[in-house]
DNA sequence: CTGAAAGCGCTAACAG
DNA sequence: CTGTTAGCGCTTTCAG
């Protein structure tokens, strides 16, 4: 009979490399960390350490140092160009000054985002860097985090009444800019697609776009407002909804790119040109934006920058270089981008 | 003049519950794990947590416990429908059996690769989940983990000699069968585009490719293989070569729906027609397959099914319910999706 | 069912 | 520059 005996394999500590150097733990440690860089001592150490397979406890040593230097990010979904292109910012910013980043997705639910919250509060994050989920409404679920000063950093998707610091990009503006364009190519029925106004980067577009309207003596009709989520089969069914309308509209201005591409595709479906007979615009300027023919006239979403400020300026609140509530808003440049979806003059 | 002083806040521990309760430190320990769950001293302990605003000192615990319940991944980039879905699957799993996952991009370099996985071996993960980098032609980094049992799990992008499990679909079969339905819709100049040959996933769909010209009579050409690195750019690139030809493809296989979707922009620009002049087939029904038209024919990659069966097969090796070592590979089930943009008959 | 006590591996005083 | 010592907060025997 064969009996298998599973043993956890014994850890090389500091103290194994001290009894082997005849030196004490206290001296490896510092030799470790750099402490130590005159003798020759670190050499030894780290030496030792390889031959023996050391690795660093960062439980024991995060434990005894009461802090974690870890950053938590919370987003809505991994899978867009954009909040993929943020993360791999953050990434390079956190490990370029020794933080580690711990992602979690609410999948845009603001009862995962609530669970995930607490569950980044438990594993003692520095900071938390957050896009908030779809429908999130109220912001209570950091209020743990601001009683123990621990920086909150929302981006993108930021909630409006705050006194964390929010980074953003000019939704107003650019939704106004791309919208005015869209009216100087002479349409008169522009369409807007977007998902819940209650979040700021869909309220602010949703803003912008009725101001260029009525700047130009349009007025704003209902009708042409269409609400979604935001995913392929409710962008087709509003695409359709356009469709199927008595007056068709002559323009649409989607709140991203990937719903223009999917209600351009509805709009071929049934003979519609574009730009001739529907113009469209989209925002992000995501990859599928450049994909298909003829190219979606966008927004450029500085992606990389986001990630970038807002964990830059993570790690300054961290080094205490920076307060949290005395910047409020960091708004980043962007522009639109036009293309071939919305010129039908020349 | 004013001082700032900053106070790191004193965290409320077991022992502070202890106190308060005139129970031990203990007692309280095991109320939180639900281990006593007899009399009410258990609700006694979580009221009194709930409101000294206690938090899990998980390093203490993980240090104690020797045991991270964390399973750590690493995929080359995050930044496709393919890899995000297959982590929403794996975080799913893994948090119904009270794993945690933390994340961390390759981005498609061996280099950085090679730095995660000390990462994730300091930060003593149970396991790993692995996806490789673009280019990484040996695993001996992850050497450590198996001379210490620590199960590594390889999906998707694997490497071929390994005794490691490795989770994958049948690339070659699919490859074959889409490659065979070009060629019964007539193609016979069918181009291939795909990136590094020495990648699994891209040198089984190639052979694949390569079989069913063979067993129809079709041989195959050289110059009909374009690599890229799939980028935008690239793909862009290799759609003008093949423009460029003298005599240019009647088809196009490319091994993945991005780099279709930008090859059809530049055949349409040389006024080619999809699929009368050019038929086009991707892989992995990325949602830009169904965005563009005429919708790409592709192979349907079952994205959240391989995300759970590596979570799952982690956790069953980490319960010892499953060695690492017995299964060596696990072929899930996907298939062709016929779509327009390859329908030349009917 | 509960308490006492030990120790996980590390770092930061402090002292030499 | 190095060693001694104590303790971070928790879990887990072992006793009672």
């Amino acid at each position: 009979m064969l009996i298998l005996l599973l043993i956890k394999m014994k850890e090389t500590t500091i103290y194994d490399i001290a009894r082997e150097l005849n030196i004490s733990a206290a001296t490896v440690s510092r030799a470790l960390k750099n402490k130590s860089l005159t003798n020759d001592t670190q050499r030894k150490v780290l030496a030792k350490a390889e031959e023996l397979g050391y690795r660093a406890n960062y439980f024991a040593s995060n434990l005894r140092k009461r802090d974690s230097r870890t950053i938590g990010v919370i987003i809505p979904k991994l899978n867009s160009h954009f909040v993929s292109t943020a993360i791999a910012a953050m990434e390079k910013v956190a490990s370029e000054h020794g933080y580690n980043i711990i992602i979690s997705q609410s999948m845009e639910s603001t009862a995962k985002e609530i669970v995930n919250t607490q569950t980044m509060f438990n594993n003692r994050v520095d900071g938390l860097i957050v896009s908030l989920a779809y429908d999130t409404e109220t912001i209570q679920h950091f209020n743990k985090f601001n009683e123990r000063k621990i920086p909150v950093i929302f981006f993108d998707r930021v909630f409006e009444h705050t006194d964390n610091i929010s980074i953003i990009i000019d939704n107003y503006r650019n939704a106004y800019d791309i919208t005015k364009h869209l009216i100087n190519q002479g349409c008169k029925r522009i369409a807007h697609l977007t998902a819940n106004t209650k979040r700021n980067v869909y309220s602010e577009r949703f803003k912008g776009y009725k101001q260029a309207l009525a700047d130009n003596g349009i007025k704003f009709s209902e009708p042409l407002l269409f609400l979604c989520d935001l995913t392929e089969i409710s962008a087709v069914e509003a695409g359709e909804k356009m469709m199927a309308m008595r007056n068709p509209p002559d323009a649409l201005f989607a709140c991203n790119d990937s719903s223009a591409a999917n209600c351009m595709k509805v709009f071929r479906q049934h003979g519609f040109a574009i730009p001739k007979d529907i113009a469209v615009a989209g925002f992000n300027n995501d990859p599928v934006s450049r994909m298909i023919e003829p190219n979606i006239t966008t927004v450029n979403y500085p992606a990389y920058q986001m990630g970038e400020a807002a964990a830059s300026y993570m790690i300054n609140c961290l080094a205490g270089a920076a307060d949290v509530h005395i910047t409020n808003k960091l708004i980043l440049k962007s522009e639109v981008i036009i293309r071939a979806s919305s010129m039908r003059k020349r």
